[in-house]
DNA sequence: ATGGCACGCATGGCGTGA
């Protein structure tokens, strides 16, 4: 079973990129983060034609999930639901082939002493309480999407230029290693404990890309008996390479189910 | 030290991203 994340950095914008990328690498399931696009104007008829099956939820401007399977999904779930705000356009959650998998857009924080970042971080405790809720450790799991956290100082360019940003914080990333332990395993940091690999590069370093300046705040995590039959982990450089690209890329993973 | 790019939108500037 091959499990794919990117953060497409709106879908209208990039769907091209999408239709060309499931047709290339056939993907069990795709998610993605960041469509930018509300329900009424989901670009569900394009999306169709490829045969997958496709469940979103998004606003206006922001955010945003959804989730390309082969098969049709069951139990489908957006957002928390602890009575706060469900922030549904940055969950889904739904069972595909036996396997629960959980995509998210975690807030991104913008500054260290914006409310945002505030709210970053009690998203990630939201999350494990969500898990405990709904999941168990010894079932198996799939939790992807963009976490907006470089969890060691391999996964950014410079890390001693970082410690005072959002997703390289310690706090960020202590956050993020508390949901973690939940009972999730950080799948290509298993296969390759040492690599450095980005999935992200910045818009705003034109060259960010060919001096590999980026970051690893993409992930794919499963939990333990399904994290020990993954076979394979590979970031696709090639789409952020192309023009109009994202910021981001794809990330996937392959598990023998 | 600062600005740089991309996207969406009650679209000509701003909020947001990371």
């Amino acid at each position: 079973m091959k499990i794919a994340t990117y953060n497409v950095n709106s879908l209208r914008k990039r769907l091209p990129v999408v239709l060309g990328w499931l047709e290339q690498q056939q993907p069990d399931v795709l998610c993605l983060q960041e469509t930018k696009v509300q329900d009424t104007e989901f670009p569900a008829l394009a999306l169709a034609s490829t045969g997958y099956h496709t469940i979103f939820r998004g606003m206006k401007s922001y955010n945003g999930v959804a989730m390309l399977s082969r098969v049709i999904p069951d139990e489908i779930c957006f957002g928390l639901d602890d009575g706060q705000d469900p922030d549904e356009a940055r969950l889904v959650r739904a069972v595909i082939n036996g396997i629960t998998i959980i995509n998210t857009y975690i807030p991104n924080g913008f500054k260290l002493d914006s409310p945002k970042y505030v709210y970053k971080l009690e998203w990630y405790k939201r999350l494990r309480v969500y898990f405990d809720k709904h999941l168990s450790p010894d079932r198996p799991v799939v939790w992807c999407g963009d976490m907006n956290v470089a969890p060691e100082p391999v996964d950014v360019h410079s890390p001693e230029k970082h410690l005072q940003h959002v997703c390289f914080h310690e706090l960020a990333r202590n956050a993020y290693k508390e949901t973690v332990a939940w009972g999730f395993v950080d799948v290509f940091r298993k296969l390759y404990p040492d690599r450095q690999q980005f999935t992200f590069w910045d818009y705003l370093r034109p060259n960010s890309l060919d001096a590999n300046k980026g970051w690893r705040i993409d992930h794919i995590l499963a939990t333990a008996s399904l994290a020990e039959r993954c076979t394979k982990v590979e970031v696709d450089i090639e789409p952020r390479r192309a023009a109009g690209s994202s910021d981001h890329t794809f990330l996937w993973a392959e598990f023998a189910l």
